[in-house]
DNA sequence: CGGTTTGAGGATGTATACAGAACGGAGCTG
DNA sequence: CAGCTCCGTTCTGTATACATCCTCAAACCG
């Protein structure tokens, strides 16, 4: 990770930390107002880290900013969360395209193939492993964008996965329950394979649409895991997202 | 605008606005540390509304966090500015071809329509039209944008514009000082024309290639802006523009 | 003379007091 | 009874005091 993320050391770390967990585990309504003051006693620290974390909160796009200064609980539809992902689609296939345009030597493929044959290598899925995975495939998913050799591409790509079901890991508790769970890391790895063959041999376009397909997967993962009402809640903001308008 | 961009009427908005001026007009040296307390007497605020601009130009990407939360000026290469307009152009073409895919009907098109016709009307430029083209180019893009019905990538585009030299409104002062300044239009003119026959009749993959090129089209004027060292002063944000590693 | 320590200065983190503005309800008035 | 006014409550904006930590350089010790 970029930002050390203000860990527990200082209070407003822990302001922040506090606020973005409450916040998605439904202890607000969207469209709240959240007050300074309340804040104060239910968090523990005064308002300076208070305040602070708000606006973090809101330019992460968990708040948005209401008259008068104040900050509302966002609201987000269906639509948001799909075209959350389809824009991490669209910019993950940018990264790759990239990555494809511009590598000088195979030998800057080495980490993430690394990467790559250690996801391989877990065939089937326990708990243990389930972790693993998912931290493997973070790491595969920041190597390729780290090949993009664009730092603008990744602020832009790390702005969106501050949404918190934008993000890869958004399931990373609610996966591993999905039925056919295992089917989806097989094709995922797949694309994982077509991915790298294309950047490898320079095939920019090819990159670039299969990582946007790829995307589509954590969009059908997604999809399961909101619907089926024995999981949802381990979607981290389900409880923000208004269930009409599905499109 | 979305923001209303907490105007001169708080002491935070006027330490937003008289900061980014003083980063934008070069009176920091890119790398240098901002401290907060000589900001409070250069710009006549107390330490918490210093604070805040200094966290939301950060967000914006003209600062950077350092060790020990503190603020450095952002130095930029050739290249990110390149990845920057390029970026845009991959977010505009994402637009576009939302745009075309999205349309429920072609009344939605009028108001486009009207802003393209205004623009077809300014045959020459001069001093006058120059900053009303401008206007209604940004009305333009604002529309195709709002056209593709995606309240994320309105948001991601918006993020990507803070950067002073990724906005098209960058040039706003340097262009009308171009050479050829008048041949820009009309090409420009007719990317646009080609951009809304595409969304009309739903060529989405043609309205996002077309996107993509006219992105281009403000990469070759900052180019030529930057180069020119009669006028490379006009770019706002040029002093943090690192002149070696020209990709 | 080189390395270490220690102190002053200055930086940010945090809490809080005060001021001004918005909100909401009670009471007044037509 | 409806609508308006007024005032108390509560909110945010701002400044500032204090605590803590980093920095840097001078002085000290081996």
């Amino acid at each position: 990770m970029q930002h050390n993320e203000a860990s527990q050391e200082s209070q407003t770390g822990r302001a922040l930390l506090a606020l973005r967990e409450l916040l998605l585990t439904g202890q607000f309504s969207p469209g709240e107002h959240l007050s300074e003051l309340q804040l104060v006693s239910r968090l523990g620290v005064s308002r300076t880290p208070v305040r602070q974390a708000l606006n973090r909160l809101a330019h992460e796009g968990l708040l948005e900013a209401a008259r008068f200064n104040r900050f509302r609980v966002r609201e987000f539809t269906m639509r948001d969360v799909w075209d959350a992902i389809e824009l991490r689609g669209v910019l993950e296939g940018t990264a790759a395209r990239l990555a494809a345009e511009r590598l000088s030597n195979t030998g800057e493929l080495d980490e993430i193939r690394e990467l790559q044959t250690r996801m391989d290598a877990i065939t089937h899925t326990t708990v243990d492993t389930f972790g693993l995975y998912m931290d493997l495939n973070e790491a595969f998913h920041a190597a390729l964008i780290g090949l993009a050799k664009s730092a603008m591409l990744f602020r832009s790509i790390e702005h969106v996965k501050t949404l918190p079901f934008a993000s890869p890991s958004a399931l990373v508790f609610a996966r591993s329950k999905l039925p056919r769970a295992a089917e989806m890391i097989i094709v995922g790895q797949e694309q994982h394979h077509a991915i790298l063959d294309a950047v490898e041999h320079r095939q920019g376009t090819r990159a670039e649409a299969l990582a946007r397909e790829h995307a589509l997967l954590s969009r059908r993962n997604l999809e399961m895991a909101l619907t089926d009402e024995r999981i949802r809640d381990c979607v981290p903001g389900a409880s923000l997202i208004l269930v009409g308008s599905d499109r």
